[in-house]
DNA sequence: ACCCCAGAAGCTGTATACATGTAATTTCTT
DNA sequence: AAGAAATTACATGTATACAGCTTCTGGGGT
């Protein structure tokens, strides 16, 4: 759960296979193999079977004996159970984020805005990825409780293979909703209401669960 | 995070230190060292350190190069992030749980209730822990969201250490405590308001954080 | 007497060899 | 020819050897 800053090997690694599993380069159903895995980073089984216990132990692989780690990541079944909670998660964040919103991070949610309004028109889902962690990375910063800050950030990763699948689908209009959604956050955030931000956060979230809804 | 059925030599050697933890047989700032534990379980290193690394992916425990790996449960610091959070997913049990109350659930809780009563003279910490356990995997099971039941499952490992101090510092007071919390909860169940579980649940947690705030 | 640095001891991190589990394929039987 | 059992190929699980990092200790310089 909490992903480490620890060792040199592992973390690369580690961080490599979650990204390629939630910009869907790695589906559902996917079978990653170790030895495999090994002569592609260039290491030793040890650190990337690590990496992938790390994978599992915040359910994005499933690891069966004798077979391979299978990722289970984007699985259609939790969809709506992974989408409930984060709903409800990112509403917390209303009540323990920071009184005030720091200027810099306000700064920071503009200049995001602006980098985002020069390269929308790329539709580069590598693009798209970025800005959406910046955006994350940016709104978690305001969380004053450490265990909330974690959870957000695991769910966040648990959530991305929904919503890039979306985008896959239909890129114009979900990066012009990203665009909106920096926007709108950049905006509650210089009005100092952190609560707007968690609404803003909490309504962006369920309309995409809605969307993925209604086209399966 | 999931705690996997998987292998056979690490989940005993899992499930017996996350133990040895909550219970304060090991408390924070232990140091355990890879070898010590290799050769009282009677395995290698290598299913040792990934238990140890699970430990850490919950938070219970860090490991440090060159030095060992440290239980950071119970941390002091992190007490009332991990408390309020707590209470807050608590609450959201109400949301999440079963329309009705399985009568097989309700039926256990009773059941509980009357081997609390019998045990209750025992004060024996063993029991004391065995108990809240139960009850908690009985809350547990009514929870109908599989993500808020991990979470919920993970978090009472998280806050064990802390009450269980609770327990060692006044054994009498708080093994009552739990007497009620359990009868309360069977009330509910009785019932058939599950809101009224999470409401107890939540009551009982934000008390016991009360009492830990008082006396440190 | 005190401080600093070098070296040894002991820990985790990494690599690799071997054991065990799974599933597909082949072969033998009917 | 069809089906079941055995074998084979290949996956992960476990054990162990070696490399790198921390810390403590002890000796020498000031």
């Amino acid at each position: 759960m909490n992903q480490n800053k620890e060792n040199a090997t592992t973390r690369p690694v580690f961080s490599a296979l979650r990204e390629s599993i939630c910009t869907l380069e790695k589906p559902f159903g996917t079978v990653l193999r170790e030895v495999e895995l090994a002569e592609e980073f260039g290491v030793s089984r040890t650190p990337i079977r690590q990496a992938l216990h790390q994978l599992a132990a915040i359910g994005l692989v499933e690891t069966r004996n004798g077979v391979g780690t299978i990722v289970i990541a984007g699985d259609p079944e939790t969809l709506e159970d992974i989408y409930e909670l984060r709903i409800q998660l990112t509403g917390l964040i209303g009540q323990f984020a920071t009184k005030e919103c720091p200027a810099a991070t306000a700064r920071e949610m503009f200049a995001l805005h602006q980098e985002a309004l020069e390269l929308v028109s790329s539709l580069s889902p590598r693009v798209f990825w970025q800005l959406n962690e910046k955006l994350h990375r940016t709104v978690t910063s305001i969380i004053e409780n450490r265990e909330l800050q974690t959870l957000h950030h695991l769910y966040f990763f648990k959530v991305a293979p929904f919503w890039f699948r979306l985008f896959l689908n239909n890129p114009e209009q979900e990066f012009s909703n990203l665009v909106r959604e920096i926007e709108e956050t950049a905006f509650w955030m210089e009005k100092g209401s952190m609560l707007g931000v968690a609404n803003i956060q909490q309504s962006h979230i369920a309309m995409a669960a809605g969307r993925l809804k209604s086209r399966p």
